[in-house]
DNA sequence: ATACTGTATGAAAACGCTTACAGAAAACGT
DNA sequence: ACGTTTTCTGTAAGCGTTTTCATACAGTAT
């Protein structure tokens, strides 16, 4: 019945172990040389008045909001799960708070927005698509800390991007087809134009081609968006149209799947008559039938790559403007390989 | 010379528009009529300084900060992501910030830990095994917002709880197994003790059997502690110790990936020779070998549930103490039904 | 003793906002 | 014409910390 009871400040903490405030805010942050004995008296008063500072407070007087924000569009997909753990886990590694916010959804209209930003956060993390060129330059003008997901830097920006090496990793899978499987008609489902990752696919899958003297035929280039249901469609559309392919990489394991049901509607046999190969290795891959070969990417360790880059930006130091984590090849079954 | 530095505040504005702060913290908030005029000026001053508003000043004032917290043992598994959405979708909705703690991950020493609590969020969602009693209890007793996620309430605190169906979903599943299918043998696996989920789950097994005149067979029952491992090696084992069942509920659909490969180790068909039914109904489960009947939850659905409750309780009001979601049985083809 | 170190503490000024409270001006009723 | 309300705006008192500066008090070295 008695709930407004307010909440003990530093001041009753200091009243309490009979010192000023400014002794226990030396305690608490171990910021200043204070007497053992002082520090013990001031503890206690903490313990029995169940003390806990304003974290509020102590970020308007200090400045520092020891917390980081995560800007994405939207939060969905198996890769987001341990991206996320990556991130939360180097935050907290750190001392760090993680603030999320995406910014595809619809917001009421009546709301005020408080978007992330100098105002809360001490830097951003900030993933494909979720920030306007606008803002994203207006924050590094004024010397805020931004990393970048999956993301090039706008024009001339110089904000530091974390990626994998996706040019190498789709080569290795598109050589594994021609070299092991004798493939030669190799379909690929591009991804989103903005997705960084997209382009640098596409590149390796050129790449791949090149290097083995195959010609680039533009027919069998569709677009997938990194999406099942889109992925499915492509590949009807591909087989309606009846272009011929022995072997299509489908720009992402999502998109695997939707290929999948597609070459089965059209009784195409996986991998005898079509070999399948995406990219990421989520979860379910291994689980699909037959099994996915596919390029493992390190997908928590993006996550952690990106605040281990952003606090030393926040601590003042210097990082790499691209870092590209490695990928590697998983051979399962459906490129033709037989595992056990 | 103004300094270079230094990002406006509201005097700066207040200023520029020739009128008070207290004026511009008015149209800011839209808290008191002010003039179109007077809301134009100082709108204009905003947007050609540039201002954002302090959001730690903002809270210090105003004693809201308008962020409410997440907090789990871990960030992993297909639940988290669905879950996540449904919750950040919420906080998004009503206008709130959604910080994310995880306490189960190791913490260095030297740093401070800011756990996440009355002050520096206005309620807090709270993940089983993630938050121990006394805090639980300390912070309702100081009339704290809290819900909980898939865990009771202590001892008679009456926390708001959401959870889902388990109990009659379970009876649904298992009664399919006995009914459609004839099963009679149908072994169980356990999950956490901790988890509620696991125990309505495993009254639900108890109560179909008991529906359908089934004795009890304790034999049956093993630990799988709803994960792929644990659950392969209770599987082995109940096969090792010569354990005879013609079905198996493996508590939840992680559970079900391990024990379909024990299965398939020891050369057993599914589902003629032993079907396999799960829980949870993740995006995975279509994609087993063979496709997986289960029992579909919510999952996002609870999320968006809980922080909607939340921001309910964070507002005054009042909510029910437990919220039991619908779940929804979905027969494929590993209990041995034939669907197309 | 004298002047110098440090080392441990306190007083008080920020930090940038919200929000009573109060006053002025405009609108209204009589 | 006059009070009375209503609408708008300004003044200033917090909100709970950190942090600068000053000071008191030990030690040391002169």
């Amino acid at each position: 019945m008695t709930l407004p009871n307010r909440q003990p400040t530093i001041a009753d903490v200091a009243q309490k172990a009979g010192v000023s405030i400014a002794t226990v805010s030396r305690v608490l942050n171990r910021t200043a040389p204070v007497t053992e004995e002082t520090t013990q008296r001031v503890q206690t008063a903490i313990e029995e008045l169940n003390y806990r500072p304003r974290s509020a407070a102590r970020v308007l007087a200090s400045r520092k909001t020891y917390t980081i924000g995560l800007l994405l569009p939207e939060i969905s997909g198996p890769f987001f799960s341990p991206m996320m753990r990556g991130i939360e886990a180097g935050a907290a590694e750190a001392g760090f708070d993680l603030l999320v916010h995406t910014t595809n959804v619809p917001r009421p209209e009546g709301t005020p927005h408080r978007p992330l930003g100098e105002h809360n956060t001490d830097g951003l993390i900030v993933f494909t698509d979720s920030l306007d060129t606008k803002e994203l330059t207006r924050l590094h003008r004024i010397g805020f800390p931004l990393v970048l997901l999956h993301q090039p830097s706008p024009e001339s920006l110089d904000i530091p991007t974390i990626t994998v090496e996706n040019k190498s990793g789709t080569e290795k899978l598109i050589s594994h087809l021609i070299e092991v499987h004798g493939k030669r008609q190799i379909a690929f489902l591009r991804g989103p134009d903005t997705h960084m990752d997209s382009t640098w696919r596409e590149r390796g899958y050129l790449q791949a081609l090149k290097t083995h003297n195959l010609s680039f035929d533009p027919t069998l280039m569709a677009y997938g968006g990194f999406n099942e249901q889109i992925a499915f469609a492509a590949a009807k559309q591909l087989m309606g149209e009846g272009v011929m392919f022995d072997a299509i990489f489908t720009g992402d394991d999502e998109s695997a799947v939707g290929v999948l049901s597609a070459l089965r509607q059209a009784n195409k046999r996986v991998p005898e008559d079509v070999a399948v190969v995406g990219f990421d290795d989520v979860p379910f891959s291994s689980y699909l039938t037959p099994p996915l070969t596919t390029v493992r990417v390190p997908i928590e360790q993006v996550g952690s790559e990106a605040v281990h880059q952003l606090i030393c930006l926040i601590r003042g130091g210097q990082v790499d403007l691209e870092v590209l984590l490695p990928t590697e090849l998983v051979i399962r079954q459906s490129c033709g390989c037989q595992t056990t």
